[in-house]
Order: C-alpha cells, then sequence, then structure tokens
DNA sequence: TTAAATGTGTCGGATATACAACAGATTCAA
DNA sequence: TTGAATCTGTTGTATATCCGACACATTTAA
C-alpha cells in the first residue's frame, strides 16, 4: 500500500556494496573476502557497512539471494503457471549460477548456498502455483508444503547433474526428470 | 605541503558522475547527454552535480582530460624525458583517445575536444623536458613555450594522420614526423 | 609462547548528499 | 503563435554517510 520510497542514497550504498561483493567473489573464495575488502572495493566507510548489513555473512545471504532471484523473475513471474516449461527455466537459472559461483569454489558455504537456492525456489514456485489456482479453491497451506516440496526436489535434481551428469545439457536432463515433479503437482 | 584527505564521499562521487558520462558518451553523442541522463545513471541527486561542477561543459572538460591523461600517464610520468620513444608513446594515447570518442561523432565539440588534448599533451611535454633538463640551466620560461609548440605540433600530426593517413598504423606515421619535432628540441 | 598486525563491531560529532520546491530557459507539438 | 513538457540552476532542511577513535577478537610471524 503506502509506498514510501527509499532514499537513493541508500539504494546506491545497497548496490555498490553487492555489486562489490559479487565482483570480488569471482576472485577470492567467501571466506577470505574481509568486510574491509568490500568497503575499499565500494568506495564506502566500514562503519555504513554496519549500518546496512548486520555482518558479512548477512550480506553473503543477500546477495546471492537477490542474485539468484534476478535470473529467476526475470522470465517466471508475470502471471505464468508450474508447466514443463517453467521447470525447465528455473533448472537452467540454478545450474547458470551454481557455474557463475563455482568458478572459484567456495570451501565451507556449500550447505548455505543450496539452502538459499532452495528458499528462492521455494518463493517462485509457491507464485507459479498460486497463479494457477482458482480464487476460491486456495488452500495456502497446502500450496506451501507443495512448493516446499518441489523445491527440494529441484535443487536436488541439480545436485545430481552437477555431480554426475555435468557432461550432459541441462536441458536434456531436466526432462527425464519432470514426471516426477509432476506427479506432486497432479493429483 | 598540507595534504588534507578529501571526503571519500566526494571521491566516491565524481567517479560515479565521470564514469556515468564517459558511459553515455559511448551510446549519445555529447549534445544529446542532459544532466538529468547522466545523474540518473550515476544514481546521485541532480543538486550534487551541481556542487561538484559548474555545468555540463565543466564535466565535459574534466571527465575528458582525466581519460586522455590517465591514458597518457599509465606509461610516461616517471622520470622519462623527451626522445622518440616517449613521443611514439604519446600520439598513440592520442590517437587511440580520438578513436574511443569519435565510435560516436561529437558534432559541434571538435574543438572543444582538440583543445582538450593539446592541453593535457603540453602539461605532460613540460613534465618530460623538465626531467631532461640540468637543475642549474632550468629555464621555465622557455620550456613553456617549447612545449606548447610541441603540443600543437604533435597534436597537427594526429590531426593530418586521420584525414589522410587513416589506413596507415600510426606507429608508422608518427615516424615520418619526429624528425621536425626533434629539430624543434636540439639547439 | 609472545607481540605485532590485521580484522570486527560500535560510537558521537561533522558534513556531503537527498529531497522537494522553485523560477526561468529551452524544446516541441498543435 | 501558444502552451505543455522538459531541462537548468538554486535554495533550505533532513539525514545517510564519513571520520576517528575505541575495545575486543583473530591471524601472523618470530
Amino acid at each position: 500500500m503506502s509506498e514510501a520510497k527509499t532514499d537513493l542514497r541508500v539504494l546506491r550504498t545497497r548496490k555498490l556494496i553487492m555489486d562489490s561483493f559479487i565482483n570480488l567473489s569471482g576472485q577470492k573464495e567467501f571466506r577470505d573476502i574481509t568486510v574491509k575488502d568490500i568497503t575499499e572495493e565500494a568506495m564506502i566507510n566500514r562503519a555504513t557497512f554496519y549500518y546496512h548489513f548486520e555482518d558479512i555473512h548477512d550480506l553473503l545471504e543477500k546477495a546471492l539471494s537477490e542474485v539468484l532471484l534476478i535470473n529467476l523473475s526475470a522470465d517466471q513471474f508475470d502471471g505464468r503457471t508450474l508447466d514443463e516449461q517453467s521447470i525447465t527455466d528455473m533448472f537452467l537459472a540454478i545450474t547458470e549460477f551454481q557455474q557463475s559461483l563455482s568458478n572459484r569454489c567456495h570451501r565451507g558455504y556449500e550447505e548455505t548456498i543450496a539452502r538459499i537456492i532452495r528458499e528462492q525456489l521455494e518463493t517462485v514456485i509457491f507464485q507459479l502455483l498460486a497463479n494457477g489456482q482458482e480464487e476460491k479453491d486456495f488452500k495456502e497451506q497446502g500450496l506451501k508444503i507443495l512448493s516446499n516440496m518441489l523445491a527440494w526436489g529441484l535443487y536436488g535434481a541439480s545436485d545430481q547433474w552437477k555431480k554426475y551428469h555435468f557432461d550432459e545439457k541441462p536441458e536434456g536432463y531436466i526432462q527425464s526428470v519432470i514426471p516426477y515433479l509432476v506427479k506432486l503437482v497432479k493429483e
């Protein structure tokens, strides 16, 4: 409802911090990136960093979430529903995201990254499911459970692909997984 | 003497403005770039622009000067003198700079660009000449006149090259000009 | 082990920047 | 031509950010 435009300085500073972090993560592992590194690259004061983020782990969560969400929402959000096409698009977004990160390997953060991916997936999937619902028989509780399961399943598929089918094209691999995911949706 | 470090915000804002301007000038002609364009791209308030620059023409001068100076000083400054090699390097810096601009043609600004190039050249050449001087027989007056003439001459050469010898390699063309320039230095 | 160096997180006071509003200039279509 | 729209500079007030300093943790080297 109330829009409450946020101060341009805030938007700019957050962007500078996020961009710097993403940029640095292409050169170093997460564990080696310090707050000082980021603020120097972003040309902002260290104190300002703490005005916007609790600590560097908080930034990591938010930055990765945002990057992944941009990968996803560029296609999905506007009124589409959960079907073979949208599942494929999401799968590609995940694998691209994974690859953009694992150019550098980020030891010790595998679980964190996995959780972020699932969380973002769940958000998007829930939206897709809601778009496919009639107004009347809208069951939020059920959709939450379902989108949670689908998110785990889809992430799991990307994990399998990375481990055992890295040589295949992801577009092809996901086709063989889709039937099982669809089975969850149809009843 | 007194160093008086400048506020990080100032450095950052100037950089954002300059970068945005350079970036925009790759998409539009100078005449079509508004202050609003720049401040939106830079994510700063329009009033802040006027805190740092008199107007857009002031920015143009300073931005181009800086870009060109970076092209030049990366090589020259540290203790070199004016010789065939440094003349060649300067000539290449000019032609590269010209080409980076004339991807878009900037009608109505040819004279301004020419003047900026000569001014920056003069600064660098003066430094090179001073480096080659003995402490004792240091004649500032004479060096100023000489560096001014050399700057005009070198710019003129780049202009001739652009008009009539654009197909030749600039490294080659400048070789045939160097003798005349050197004649001014030797006595 | 110790000590020096570097990083973290927080504070109060100074200031560059955002915002909103303004009058005047310029552009542009009707 | 006229008027609507956009751009240019400028101003006063609110605030996000800077700076310097601090105590405490962590890393590094001797």
